[in-house]
DNA sequence: CGACGAATTGATCTCGGTCAACTTTGGTGG
DNA sequence: CCACCAAAGTTGACCGAGATCAATTCGTCG
């Protein structure tokens, strides 16, 4: 069975054999990163792509008062592109959130291969399309939302998200996020967050129990979260 | 002189007279827009691609209660991309914001002008990487920095991409945004955006007059914005 | 067992929202 | 050229969602 890498540039787009191999050849590398490592951090020189093929990363950026923002979560098959030498440096970091296994993929080394393999590049051009989509998600959540609406649609997101790849078992999926690291992607504080997840547990419609989270009711989450109905119909039924 | 759209890729790696033209082509169809129109709305069949030659435009999302969020500007020589088709339809619309020359791509032709100009396929997923950026920088502001901050630091990003397409002028540059979109971009009310402006004048950072922004002192102001200081410097001269 | 990080809960505070009135600006038509 | 109108800007009074501060409790791992 191909790479998680492969099987998400596949869902955008049909790839031959040989765009296939070619992208084995560029994961074989992977390695296994402990919990909590940083892939490359802000400051750096944009270096190599990162692809994450198991476990999850995250990007994020810590502000001169000290205080965090997480601006994504990768889940495997996600790929870090990082700006391919446009940027000086980093603006942000990346770093596993659990134990994980990376391929590196050599700077300039992508870019020849999008250029062999139009179905690739294709691929990735899309792939980076839906990544923007997610992050003017974010950037509406945290803008127009409330602390209660943005963990609800948070939580819709990575379930969707890990559904795709078939992380999801039964009615939950793992979520190895801290209440920190959830305030930190939300723009809340723990505290808060705590709050929010225990109304969302109370009003049974969600549940976070040794790092699995537990749709109970999905309808009513998505209704919490302000999920277009249409959207979220078409997208939880595909998804399941 | 190319327009501005040419001009931008140009900045992403060199384009030959074959490309150029090919670009020219694509937008050779460029018709005045007036302002405040949508070019696409939410829930439309993604269509074809936009691209502004002249004036601004934004992405913005109108939720369920009622409240608007912008989710990116849109100055000359920006693309507006669709997913491709990737979606089945717009999650947010596309709006100009003052009277506005945009030119219109079919869907399907500029992924087949791409396969056959890898340097302007390069150049669009470089454009891409940079506009993600950006969305991860709102993504932050949203998330950690206080309203004066995020004010401050929207008005650096403008002020930036402003000058990097020629136009600023002097001291200030145009900004078409009244107080209720600024609000709306910046996840605040149009009151407080309103107050915080009135502090930024009085304390001589900067100041919006018949829609001009003035940065009297921008050291001053991208102090408030918490810009990183390197960022900053390294930016702001090249910038001049 | 001991210890440290995360989760939980209560008390209190504050930034920014809400509500409401009034002023300024810009555009339109008589 | 001015009267009028609508939209945007401005200001004050008050409110509340979520932050802050602080104290336990819980879980897990050496």
């Amino acid at each position: 069975m191909p790479n998680a890498f492969i099987r998400k540039l596949q869902s955008f787009g049909s790839l031959v054999e040989n765009d296939i191999s070619a992208l084995q050849g560029l994961t074989a590398n992977a390695r296994n990163v402990p919990a909590r490592s940083d892939l490359i951090r802000e400051g750096d020189r944009p270096g190599p792509m990162f692809v994450v093929l198991d476990g999850w990363a995250q990007r994020y950026k810590i502000l001169p008062n000290g205080t965090r923002q997480i601006v994504a979560f990768l889940l495997p098959g996600d790929a870090c592109d990082l700006h391919v030498g446009t940027l000086a440096e980093m603006d942000h970091s990346i770093q596993t959130v659990k134990a994980a296994r990376v391929a590196t993929i050599g700077s300039g080394i992508m870019e020849r291969v999008m250029d062999h393999h139009p179905n690739i590049q294709r691929a990735m051009y899309r792939a980076q399309l839906t990544d923007e989509g997610t992050l003017r998600a974010w950037i509406v959540s945290m803008g127009r939302r409330s602390s209660i609406e943005r963990v609800a649609h948070l939580m819709c997101e990575l379930y969707l998200r890990a559904s795709r790849i078939g992380l999801v078992h039964g009615e939950g999926f793992e979520l190895p996020l801290s209440q920190i690291a959830l305030a930190d992607a939300l723009g809340m504080t723990p505290v808060h967050v705590n709050r929010v997840l225990k109304d969302l547990r109370t009003t049974n419609a969600m549940e976070v129990r040794r790092g699995t989270m537990i749709i109970a009711n999905p309808v009513a989450l998505a209704q919490i979260a302000g999920f277009d109905e249409n959207y979220l119909h078409r997208r939880m039924r595909q998804a399941n």
